[in-house]
DNA sequence: AAATGTATTATGTCAGACATAATAAAATTA
DNA sequence: TAATTTTATTATGTCTGACATAATACATTT
């Protein structure tokens, strides 16, 4: 059989010239330590000292800037950026591209993040932090006919938490989950809409938040989502 | 002034042929309503048909497939797959390119979908899980040396957590945090590690997972993970 | 010195070619 | 005839060379 020299056999590597002059540009971000903005190498300069074409390094450079490793601009080549983690892929977030399960994954992940954040909003929260939010919730429609789902005024409220919570990448999280939610919410994804139970409400939450501390805020958030919970089990 | 006819003046199009191309072709798989698997028209008949040169076709396909809405195969052209959301950033996930500041938000991140995700578990939880739970938990060692963080035991345990949440996306979005958390973990980012005080233990959160309620557990994990978010206020 | 025009440069786009791997078709063999 | 091997086909992967275009730097003019 084979398997006697299996051993000695090296994985071939199935990888393309652009899979590896990827990694190569990868490895020279991560080693040469270069900060935002620096430029590097033109395209021709690659290809030559790396022994490619201009094609492949094209493709290499187009994967970096997918991922948002840089940005290329004519004349000036290409740039070191800070990376967007999830701003490259809000443009796959398309509810009419993901399959039901993961719409519906997505719709879950905006109820875990929003209970579980509430060490963060407790720990970062101003006092014109808690200003604004009254503020918000002065504007709201009351309670009686909340069931309308004013969706600007649940942006509003739910996004200047995000805000709060001092963690830009869980606010880019939550705009790219935003019209997915949306989608779903309006969707024949999940169960029938129930009928509204009391719940706590928005001026209900930035009472907690002046007032009470972590532990109440995640049961007050969790209440205050039963509606969707609820649509979900 | 030009304000006058400003109005007038449409917003020009600075977008690159392949951007348009991007636009036509995305716009493509969310209409004919493709099943996954379904091959897309081969690069030349695209070309042909849109009226552009092969490069820009190939630039815009290489785009959906870093977007993971499709995937190619010699000769058998490109096939729709569906879109693993956060398997394509993984790999722009690395320590060494991110900045500290979203390092540091990845590492809240995971702490605020271990709090938050208390209702999915206990909605989906299962007695084998919980019988998982005890064995990977009978294996780890004592409490009283546990500030060994024996990020294997950690994993096992978490992870199975994730597994009981339902919630692939959700897991996958874990498996991509592992790696950030176990860097800023271990690295200068954070506060030092403080002295350790007494938490609720993997243990602990089983059997709230088998007896308790949902808030119970979020208290619960809250306090396990008290060691971790020493670090961050 | 400010505004304008010109030259340069690097990316964006194009076209055509060959290489390569995966598949389908044909030929061979048992 | 069925199974296997060989050959042909096909679509992507890679290469080369060229021109277009936009951003910048430089030179010119006022």
């Amino acid at each position: 059989m084979l398997s006697v020299i299996k051993e000695g056999i090296p994985a071939i590597d199935n990888s393309s010239l652009v899979d590896k002059v990827e990694a190569s540009l990868v490895q020279l971000l991560q080693q040469q330590k270069l900060k935002i903005g620096d430029p590097i190498p033109k395209e021709m300069e690659l290809a030559t000292t790396l022994g490619v074409s201009r094609t492949v390094i094209r493709e290499a450079l187009l994967r970096l800037r997918m991922m948002g490793l840089i940005e290329s601009k004519k004349k000036k080549g290409a740039v070191i950026t800070s990376p967007d983690v999830f701003g490259n892929i809000s443009k796959s977030m398309n509810p009419y591209i993901l399959d039901q399960e993961t719409l519906k994954e997505m719709f879950e992940l905006r109820l875990v993040l929003e209970i579980g954040m509430a060490d963060l909003l407790f720990n970062r929260v101003k006092k014109e932090d808690i200003e604004e939010l009254k503020r918000i919730v002065a504007n709201e429609p009351p309670v009686t006919q909340y069931h309308l789902f004013n969706i600007e005024h649940e942006i509003a409220f739910h996004g200047k938490l995000y805000e709060i919570s001092g963690n830009k990448t869980m606010k880019k999280f939550q705009k790219m989950l935003l019209p997915i939610f949306d989608y779903v919410h309006n969707s024949g994804i999940l169960k029938e809409q129930p009928f509204i139970t009391t719940f706590v409400s928005h001026k209900g939450l930035v009472d907690i938040l002046e007032k009470g501390d972590a532990d109440k805020f995640r049961a007050g958030m969790r209440n205050h989502l039963e509606n969707h919970f609820k649509r979900l089990f």
